[in-house]
RNA sequence: GGCCCCGUCGUCUAGCGGCCUAGGACGCCGCCCUCUCAAGGCGGUAACGCCGGUUCAAAUCCGGUCGGGGCUACCA
């Protein structure tokens, strides 16, 4: 049987990471095993729900490269995959299910509901629902029903009973049915619940394996329970296999959450993170591909990739390996192509268009500039100094090194040595300049710090010989002038 | 509180009863290279939570304990 996963988020926030990587686990299961990934929106929660978080989601996988084969935006056999589109579908399957004693009405209202889990709390006693309206014989229930009353439906648990399932990653797991209360599946305003409409939803589509995070391991009796009904009830065969992925930890090893930093996964694709390196990371945080290897390309993810594999201890989000893994990507990357994707970020930087002649002397600097970049975003202050009028001279820098005693020998060597080159490459450059600090007796790695500061303004700087070649000679020397004069 | 899950260096992990004086990666420290910063090379730091048991032998199996986490809604 061919494996169906789905990954189906809500629309109730932007992508976060966590959940970016259940997605990505989703989508390496059915890419290992020849299955289809399907995309589904559990939008039930119109409270919540945005247009906008919506979107973001989408955005944020087609950015990670997590294709899917069916689902929203794509369609498929069960379109549609947004369940507030397939509501009277849920209602449909609610009233098999009351039909069949599977399901009751509930006349309890809120405020009861919760007067009575405070006393439960206070006493001891498990919080959930005390069934009281499970006693309700069914003609009176539907009677009360016809005549207006307001009423949920909850799904009767078996009673007693236990339920035992074979975890994929965590082996088995039971749950006493004592334990588990008579959830409500459909609300007094007719919407139905999360468990009801995933439940129906994997029935439905045909889902043969669930891989969600471990805060939804708790309410699995309840899906297996009332994914088992809604089979029966629809006379259909449903067999689901279950994987529970750890949670995402931030540093302090509390659950990943805003204090710990960014947990949205477009704060990192804005952050300057590759999603090459951000899969790679991801699929890292809980499985490995056995052995020593750390980089990983997708394919060969995809080729070693087992679910069966997945670790079950909750994995702490490192952002200074996320950092240096992009590093290794970023390096990775062909000289066009960091071009390609930095250019952008310069030019926003530049608040322009660079012309030719400027994206010409970036190309040529950017190979130097991808060699010591971590983040994307680090690139334009690197560059900076090519596409402005006047560097704005970085305080500390200029304190640290003008003030040297090398500081004016340098510059005023570098400018009478510059001035008289009779080419402008960097090889030139460099011998030229390295002779006059040799002449005057200054080490190169102090006399190229002034020309430095006073070329690009900043201590660090891409290589000073090529920075100066790719400056071009009129600009170079009218910086050293400047520079020259305020000391 | 109740139910459930988890426990190898600070972090991600390898390990699936003897190959382990526990391996790799990030970080950190030192050295080398070097025009700055990176990158790179070399070396170092650092872990099987604890207590019992099973076994000739345990990081690996079992129990307990401690610690951490999740759930406990007419949210998902």
């Amino acid at each position: 049987m061919t494996v169906r996963v789905r990954f189906a988020p809500s629309p109730t926030g932007y992508l976060h990471i966590g959940n970016a990587r259940t997605g990505l686990y989703n989508w390496l299961m059915a890419r290992a095993e020849g299955g289809v990934f399907i995309l589904r929106s559990d939008d039930t929660d119109q409270e919540r729900g945005r247009d906008e978080y919506y979107d973001d989601i989408i955005d944020g996988l087609r950015w990670l490269g997590l294709d899917w084969d069916e689902g929203i935006e794509v369609g498929g056999p069960h379109a549609p995959y947004k369940q507030s589109q397939r509501l009277d579908r849920y209602r449909e399957v609610v009233t098999a299910l009351v039909e069949a004693g599977a399901a009751y009405r509930c006349f309890c209202t809120p405020a009861e509901l919760e007067e009575r889990r405070q006393v439960a709390q206070q006493e001891g006693r498990p919080p959930g629902y005390d069934g009281r309206c499970r006693a309700i014989a069914p003609a009176d229930s539907a009677s009360r029903a016809g005549g207006g009353e307001a009423a949920s439906i909850r799904f009767a648990i078996p009673r007693p009973g236990e339920t035992v399932f074979d975890d994929v990653v965590r082996g088995e797991v039971r749950f006493e049915h004592a334990n588990v209360d008579d959830f409500v599946i459909l609300r007094s305003s007719g919407v139905p619940t999360y468990h009801l409409a995933s439940s129906v939803d994997d029935v439905d589509f045909g889902i043969t394996h669930v891989v969600r995070g471990e805060d939804l391991l708790s309410s699995t009796p309840k899906h297996i329970l009332l994914g088992g009904a809604i089979a029966d009830a629809l006379g259909v065969t449903s067999d689901i296999t279950y994987a529970h992925l750890s949670l995402l930890m931030g540093p302090d090893g509390k659950k990943l959450s805003k204090r710990h930093g960014d947990t949205s996964l477009r704060a990192y694709r804005e952050g300057g993170y590759l999603p090459e390196a951000m899969v790679n990371y991801l699929a890292l945080l809980g499985w490995s591909p056995g052995g020593d290897e750390t980089v990983v390309s997708r394919a060969e993810m995809v080729k070693r990739f087992d679910i069966d594999d997945v670790l079950k201890n909750p994995a702490i989000f490192d952002v200074e390996k996320l950092e240096w893994m992009n590093g290794v990507y970023i390096r990775d990357l062909g000289a066009d192509e960091f071009v390609s994707r930095t250019l952008p970020l310069v030019e926003a930087d530049a608040g322009r268009a660079l012309d030719d002649a400027e994206q010409a002397a970036y190309a040529t600097i950017a190979p130097l500039v991808q060699e010591r970049t971590k983040l994307l975003t680090e690139v334009p202050a690197q560059v900076r100094f090519l596409f402005v009028d006047e560097v704005g001279y970085d305080e500390s820098a200029w304190d640290k090194v003008m003030t040297k005693p090398e500081a004016r020998p340098s510059l005023e060597g570098a400018l009478e040595q510059l001035e008289a080159v009779s080419a402008w490459d960097h090889a030139t450059i460099e011998t030229a300049l390295r002779s006059m600090l040799d002449e005057l007796g200054i080490k190169v790695g102090k006399g190229l710090q002034p020309i430095r500061v006073a070329v690009t303004g900043s201590s660090v700087s891409p290589p000073l010989f090529e920075s100066l070649a790719v400056l071009g000679r009129d600009r170079a020397l009218a910086r050293l002038h400047t520079a020259a004069g305020l000391l």
